[in-house]
DNA sequence: CGTGGTCAAGCGGTA
DNA sequence: TACCGCTTGACCACG
């Protein structure tokens, strides 16, 4: 699928000055809160799958709820693009036990064949529509322990398989953290590099890194990035949780070069803290005034950025968050997901 | 029908 | 070394 590419400069004529202006997509993840009974997650535990004597029919229970799971996501699609939203995230636990050491014999690709075809066939005849995943955190690249990096991988591969299975080009669709800290922040570092040579390049071009609220901060993620030519995502909730220097637009530049090779447009991930005690929990809804603080520092950098939203309300805080752009003179809106900042 | 406990994963912190 | 908390959405047993 041909979506996504990065669009010309949006540039307006006024009274004859040109000003270049910051074309803005939101996004949300996995749930919505309005469209009922549509969970993309529905699953079945190791421990309910072994209590079911008949293996086959424990199985195609497998097959069932997966199959329930990708048609739920295309009501899903069907309805963001009714509400002008064109940048989503995939739930990771589309196939429930894909991944389990117990069900490597099982194909689970196969019998989700006529789900597929109608996912691909709707994706097709919406090529502006960005989807991505969000790897598990215990999918963790950088971990000194050889199973854990194995089932990573595993885990890595089943995505690629989806988004193949989806006819999307799986380059930078995938998002993940740089790991564990592993008590020194250093080596864990480096152990990714080394890790990372046992990654084949296929799931190494699908993959981009973010910083976390704990132990990589944006200038570490940069690090990785900037060494191995993997796209950064900004999580700016995380910086704020987590830096050496608070000083994030110093590195903006190093962040849009890591996108330079990419056929995406740069993303970044935008929440608001619970609370201060519990800051780096997410809160219901985005805060506006922090995120106008961001638009207004990066407006004119690029061209286009899509900015995840990750907050508990999912795509109602999507909703309200456009709401209160419209209130902004510096916001231009262009339809019910999307934006100018001028 | 609502709710608290359970499941699954691995890290991180504490004793 | 061993345990518990964290995180996530789903699901189950209980009342």
């Amino acid at each position: 699928m041909d979506s996504c590419k990065k669009g010309t400069l949006h540039v307006k004529n006024y009274l004859g000055v040109f000003f270049i202006m910051t074309f803005v997509r939101l996004g949300y993840s996995a749930i919505s809160t309005h469209l009922k009974n549509s969970s993309t997650s529905k699953t079945m535990t190791y421990t309910r799958f072994l209590q079911i004597k008949d293996r086959e029919a424990a199985i195609h229970k497998l097959e069932e709820i997966s199959n329930a799971n990708l048609m739920n996501l295309l009501r899903l699609l069907r309805y963001n693009v009714a509400n002008d939203i064109l940048f989503y995230r995939i739930s990771s636990k589309l196939i429930p036990l894909a991944d389990h050491e117990d069900t490597s014999d099982w194909n689970y690709m196969e019998p989700l064949k006529d789900s597929l075809v109608k996912l691909q066939s709707f994706l097709s005849e919406h090529p502006n529509l960005r989807v991505d995943f969000h790897a598990d955190h215990f999918v963790l690249i950088n971990s000194p322990t050889k199973h854990v990096l194995i089932n990573s991988i595993k885990t890595l591969r089943m995505h690629h398989r989806i988004l193949k299975g989806l006819r999307i080009a799986p380059e930078h669709r995938c998002i993940m953290h740089v790991g564990g800290g592993y008590g020194d922040k250093e080596k864990a570092l480096e152990q990714f590099i080394q890790n990372w040579a046992l990654v084949s390049s296929d799931l190494q071009k699908m993959i981009i890194l973010e910083n976390d609220d704990k132990t990589f901060s944006l200038l570490d993620t940069l690090y990785l990035c900037e060494k191995l030519s993997i796209p950064m995502v900004f999580d700016y909730h995380h910086h704020l949780a987590n830096h050496a220097d608070a000083d994030w637009l110093k590195q903006w530049e190093r962040v849009i070069d890591t996108w330079q090779f990419s056929n995406l447009p740069i993303k970044m991930h935008i929440s608001s803290p619970k609370s201060e005690q519990q800051f780096r929990a997410h809160a219901d809804y985005v805060d506006i005034d922090m995120f106008m603080a961001f638009l207004n520092n990066i407006k004119g950098s690029v061209d286009q950025i899509d900015c995840m939203i990750e907050a508990k309300q999912k795509d109602e805080a999507l909703f309200r968050l456009m709401k209160d752009l419209k209130n902004r003179p510096e916001i231009e809106i262009v339809d019910g997901g999307s934006f100018y900042v001028n």
